[in-house]
DNA sequence: TCTTTAATTGCATGCGCATGCAAATATCTT
DNA sequence: AAGATATTTGCATGCGCATGCAATTAAAGA
């Protein structure tokens, strides 16, 4: 590890550089992931009264098979608890977007399976999202991350 | 790979491409940001007993002259409510790891101010933070987020 | 093989936490 | 005095963890 002689040297312990660029540059990152995040989230429940994470789940069952999907499958792909999947579908539930099924041949499992309003609602609320998603990131926030990279690197 | 002709072109709208590339992306980054920032969260409540927000607060304060921030100041940095930084800075005070400061000239305004525990118990959480954040992105993360700006492109 | 018992799996529910919004309060500023 | 600004507080939401219930699977024991 080049003897630090003179400016700024990172330091390091084996090849792990201990010190906050990567933290910094993580940072933004995660502001500028928050911010376009939020904006989604106001557009969809202003316009549509959908959640985030519920948009995410109908468009899941919108792409899967017989538009249904189990809570496993649901939690998993949005990367939430399971429980919060539940709690989630009860929502979809009581807003008619979707009804739970008993799975026949394993009657432990439940189908979430999306409704003709869930649908209609998803594809209404689709163009909404892709629209500010696009204006978000059209004003140079992928720039931004990448930049945020090329400062943790330094180079 | 730059000019694609005639593969799976973008639909565009005016200069807005409507198709969920983007979308897509998006969300692909979202997981992993979600992803790493519930493993740098869990490691900082378990083995320091700090949240997110407020391992970020304790390192604003750490860095500001004084070590102290109005509440406007520590909404601004973290991106949060006003409300939640209040509460926030209640907890941090709970705990002794910051007091509330009546601000002199402006007696709205109250300073949250590090006190010597809060700055031994960032100092202390850094080095974990540092160390989990290096491990998670040296997983090839900061490649992951690249390669979906790319394919959001389709260059 | 059939039945009984133990362990696992899928989901729901109680509870607490962190957050946002709106209203209340206190303090400037003009 | 009237409006603006800083903070706090009441309330609602969404989430995760721990727990419980029901169904499935595995393993014995007859």
């Amino acid at each position: 590890m080049s003897i630090h002689v003179g400016k700024t040297p990172p330091i390091f312990v084996g090849a792990i550089p201990i010190m906050s660029k990567n933290s910094d540059a993580w940072f933004r990152l995660t502001q500028i992931v928050a911010t376009v995040e939020a904006e989604l989230g106001k557009a969809l429940q202003v316009e549509h009264g959908l959640g985030l994470s519920e948009y995410r789940a109908l468009e899941a069952l919108s792409r899967s098979a017989d538009s249904e999907l189990r809570m496993q499958e649901l939690a998993a792909h949005l990367h939430l608890n399971q429980s919060s999947v539940s709690r989630m579908a009860e929502r979809l539930e009581r807003e008619g977007l979707a009804i739970r099924d008993l799975c026949p041949d394993d009657k432990r499992g439940v189908y979430t399976v999306l409704t003709d309003k869930g649908r209609a609602r998803f594809e209404n609320a689709r163009s909404d999202f892709e629209r500010t998603l696009n204006a978000a990131l059209g004003e140079g926030e992928w720039e931004e991350l990448l930049s945020a990279r090329l400062v943790a690197r330094g180079d």
